[in-house]
DNA sequence: CACCATTTTGATAACGGTTCTCATTTGTCC
DNA sequence: GGACAAATGAGAACCGTTATCAAAATGGTG
């Protein structure tokens, strides 16, 4: 039998949206009927993360929030309100950047992109 | 006589090249003949952001990391292995967030771009 | 199934950065 | 100097995350 961790913080992530810190992902789960352990949340998303089968980013308190994401690359743009959150790419951006690294005379460039609003239903 | 904090995260600031903690900053204001609190720097750090003088990111672990800006807006290429940072600025990249944010339909749209890598000199 | 080796799990302790508390110090004004 | 307000900082508290390690689950093998 396989690991059984992973199948249910999948199946926690699909019962959020946007994105979710560890709690709240192991409150999902556990209200799924999925008993687990906080550390054993801990210790998936980390792997996930290193797989990058995870996004993570930190909000300003520094905490670290969650998202199972579809595509290889690519970035968020979030709703700070009510956490929608939709997937961007964009090849301009990362020629931009590409440019801006080289001129400065930098190798191996990682980037962090975030974008944070309200949403159309939000502002009004 | 006015407040005397101000200066002296100042002067840390100027010693430092790159993004620093409050750690590193609280040591190498010690090191400057400064003495002052942890506690004291946290409180005049949080000023100092909310004030937009200086600009805070959390590396991977989290940690708050703080540096002394002098322009309005701009974004930081950093070697993560000196800790050299280049600010850097374009038009192109701002334009082209505020077309994605409109098109989705957001508002008062922030955003975090950080880009990290290795300088010429540790590349080679 | 019985046995044992390996892996996974999770309750809890430990850790570390940040914030809070509040008594003490410093500044300001008369 | 005296009275009041503001700033300071040592230490406690907080809280998200990671480390521990014993118990449980797994999976061959005979
Ligand atoms: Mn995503
Ligand atoms: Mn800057
Ligand atoms: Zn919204
Ligand atoms: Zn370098």
């Amino acid at each position: 039998m396989a690991h059984k961790t992973r199948p249910v913080i999948l199946r926690a992530f699909r019962g959020i949206d946007g994105f979710a810190s560890a709690r709240e992902l192991h409150a999902q789960a556990v209200g799924n009927g999925d008993a687990l352990g906080l550390a054993t949340v801990y210790r998936e998303l980390r792997r996930m993360v290193s797989e990058e089968i995870v996004d993570v980013v930190h909000d300003l308190d520094g905490e670290a929030r969650y998202r199972h994401c579809d595509e290889a690359h690519h970035h968020h743009l979030v709703c700070e309100r009510c956490g929608l959150t939709r997937e961007i790419a964009g090849e301009e951006i990362e020629t931009w950047i590409i440019g801006v690294a080289q001129s400065a005379g930098f190798h191996q460039i990682r980037h962090t992109i975030e974008l944070v609003g309200l949403c159309s239903t939000c502002a009004s």
